[in-house]
DNA sequence: CGGAGATGTGCAAACGTTTGTGCTTTTGAT
DNA sequence: ATCAAAAGCACAAACGTTTGCACATCTCCG
């Protein structure tokens, strides 16, 4: 049997509302009746119900959290995960709790979207996915964006610069003497790509340089062994690339193993860049130069925010941006 | 304004209770009026209120999930996504959801527990380490156990077997003729290396070898630099293992590594077998033979059992045992 | 000494459901 | 036609809190 606010006022001689009122620290409830009816609840081991407290305050504490496609894999991305960590320890710092958007399997993500705030439970959302606010936003809940939504003006996000990163990615190449670079891992459904590849365009151009239709590969080069052979083909012609940034550290892996394969040396006769500086590229032979993109800060400024959004609902449109860090490591040689 | 079900009652002309009846299929309700009914529901888009269903109903239908130490870097493991998606899964298409265990930063695992049962969410508790299982039973919740916790016989648990797989790892590199193999990556804190370590014996001595004590070498000679000299040693030595078992991928990519720094070949040279069948194991060179021990379906069985259990909380205690594979691949060679 | 203002506490309503009990109407058997 | 049982529904209590309001006591000033 669960004991009560009741319990606890009837042990401490007062009534349930003076109970209450001391524990939320009332200033109209007098200094030692407040330590007395604290010290009698503790020692009853009274926890306050929050489903009646919910019910009347209606306030949850508790944040609604979605993750793109089929979680599992996202998460082996070890992007996620660090983001998870993030929004973690601000929502426990903050006593708030995360309650995870899951479908059955095979469940779109709108479909988690909607069991979460069909819930009734959370007070706020937390998409990790752009593509996935259009059915957030019909929930009637605050959310928070992690990555850019299409119509950023009037939303909240937390996102990297990813166009200023992809430019800086390809600018590290530039510099170091690369006249031919190439960009791995394109796919027009991801704006996270797409803006890298605004940034990647930016820096050619700022350099004087062209931009070649046939160096941007599309992520499928990699993944369908049928089109494999147009990728190693670009590696093949004598003017092919002397570097290539690549959006993930598990594409350059897998480009690493093609072009030694093929005979070719990383970084003596291409260079890598690429993204989210993961374990297994720090693991990989040649240890990758990558692109930090912090997402543990992304997370927990995306749950700093969404806590001050259902704090205060009025607060005006925010958009953040979380700096990277360039990860020097021996993928890259300087020409 | 959030809309009732007096609403919903007064927009049918009858009353709550009637409503209510009408949405849970009461036989006592007509058929008609039960279509009528939810018709009206659904198109005054009416989503009855969790708190205060919780509140009388004692259900929540939610459960408590609790990773062990740092969420994002277990999660890193890659095991604990797979986890999580197979939680996931189940969770969803029974109309559950996961509520997860977080702490503020340096936190412990017990914290995040006590913080996940006080709130009083839960019905349930998943947790992913059997370390953590004597914090979550004052909980006063139901507990299932991803892991041998250390007194299987009145706990509920999902785990897989540890020492069948460890023996069956072992006599996989024994059958091919390898003499003398180590053991990497032991670790007395944790159960599952211990368990492995047990299989690892049995099998030696099923085959008529001794067990070295030099060949089983803890966890920290490949973490720690200073320690690295001894795992060094080990194969400069000409009676050196030929056969490795390794308690992950991540540490037979790295094993690997200071294999071929050291002028030694995989497999040619010395022959690999680790656990948990992860991507970069397969990206690997040579892609790693490996046992799968299947986290998705350890997820889906220990979501199955927990929600079993806050159903018919006098089910006598479970242990479930997951059956693994071992994904052949190039890095044991038949000697 | 009377009353105004503080100060501390209790009463009861409300939050949105579920569910036991009892009331009315219908049905079918006699 | 009469009555019992069955069917369909409404009433109201309950779940455990929070909170506006009223009430009681105490202090202090004129």
């Amino acid at each position: 049997m669960k004991i009560t606010i009741k319990d606890v006022a009837k042990a401490a001689g007062v009534s349930p509302s003076t109970v209450s009122r001391a524990l939320h620290d009332n200033p109209r409830i007098s200094e030692e009746m407040r330590k007395q009816i604290k010290k009698i609840a503790q020692e009853m081991q009274f926890h306050p119900n929050q489903m009646a407290r919910s019910l009347v305050s209606r306030r949850s504490r508790i944040i609604g959290v979605v993750f793109p496609g089929e979680v599992g894999e996202s998460m082996n991305h070890s992007f996620y995960p660090s983001v998870l960590q993030g929004l973690g320890h601000v929502a426990g710092a903050r006593r708030y709790h995360m309650l995870l958007g899951t479908g059955a399997e095979g469940d779109s993500i709108a479909e988690a979207v909607h069991q979460l705030s069909d819930s009734g439970y959370a007070e706020g959302l937390i998409v990790l996915a752009a593509e996935a606010v259009p059915a957030a936003h019909t929930a009637g809940l605050p959310v928070v964006t992690l990555g850019h939504p299409a119509n950023a003006e009037n939303g909240y996000y937390v996102d990297n610069d990813n166009v200023a990163a992809g430019q800086a990615a390809t600018r590290y190449l530039l510099e170091r003497g690369h006249k031919r670079v190439a960009l791995l891992g394109y796919d027009p459904q991801f704006m996270v790509t797409a803006d890298r590849r605004k940034g990647y365009q930016q820096a050619l151009e700022q350099a004087g340089l062209p931009c070649r239709e046939a160096d941007v590969v599309p992520i499928r080069y990699l993944e369908n062994t049928t089109d494999e052979g147009k990728l190693r083909s670009l590696f093949e012609r004598p003017d092919r690339p002397t570097g290539v940034v690549c959006m993930d550290d598990a594409q350059a892996i897998a480009l690493c193993h093609m072009l030694v394969d093929m005979g070719l040396s990383v970084p003596g006769d291409v260079s890598l860049i690429s993204f989210n500086d993961t374990p297994a590229g720090r693991l990989n032979n040649p240890p990758l130069t990558s692109i930090n993109v912090d997402p543990y800060q992304l997370g927990q400024k995306a749950m700093e925010l969404i806590i001050r959004l259902v704090k205060h609902p009025e607060t005006p449109p925010t958009g953040l941006t979380i700096p990277f860090a360039i990860m020097e490591r021996d993928s890259v040689r300087t020409l």
